[in-house]
DNA sequence: GATGTCGACGTGG
DNA sequence: CCACGTCGACATC
């Protein structure tokens, strides 16, 4: 599948460090953690942004302070999720619908998509997440209430799940350093 | 518990 | 075709 057609990234500051917001013409298309060295596209555009688009990085800015600030995460901007396949799509689709403080295993989210036993295949879908955070694909936890891994870094995941409130079976309770805020 | 094995399956090369 | 994943269940020690 090939790469979704980046044309604005805009940053977001935060406590945790500097987030990048990747847009498209269709709405936001990727978000990247601080420190991450994932390549993120030059600047291409080379046309003027959607008018829509202060909006959709008012809406990206606020939630993501939400989401860091273990708060409810309101309205998100128009989710391009184009680069994914019709697959991984219905799997960010499903992870959508974990709530704050929830959590799904590998194999409850495979079997909500009607796939009971692409439980692997789910575990790719989720590291091929182009949004975390907002997308919660921390909240998707191995069987049996364990941590599972996290492209992103598994101390992101620990944090964020501290920040909700989510114990993980195996890991010791959070420290001052993760819940600070 | 802690390992080890085997099955299942979408993706990228 | 092949190897690799944010896996899961079970078997064995």
């Amino acid at each position: 599948m090939s790469p979704a057609a980046i044309s604005w990234k805009l940053t977001i500051q935060t406590r945790d460090g500097r987030f990048l917001g990747l847009y498209s013409v269709k709405g936001l298309c990727g978000l990247r953690f601080p420190e991450d060295a994932t390549s993120s596209p030059d600047d291409v555009a080379n046309t003027e942004p959607p008018s829509a688009l202060r909006r959709w990085h008012a809406l990206t800015e606020a939630a993501v302070h939400a989401a860091l600030a273990s708060g409810q995460v309101g309205e998100l901007p128009p989710l391009d999720l184009q680069c994914g396949t019709p697959f991984q799509q219905s799997v960010w689709q499903a992870m959508r619908a974990i709530g704050f403080g929830q959590t799904k295993s590998y194999g409850e989210l495979a079997r909500m998509i009607s796939r009971p036993t692409a439980i692997r295949a789910v575990g790719g879908a989720c590291g091929a997440n182009p949004i975390p955070l907002l997308i919660p694909c921390h909240r998707v936890l191995a069987a049996g209430g364990k941590l599972g891994g996290f492209s992103g870094g598994l101390s992101w995941k620990r944090r964020l799940l501290a920040r909700e409130g989510i114990a993980v079976v195996g890991e010791q309770p959070p420290d001052q350093d993760d819940l600070r805020w």
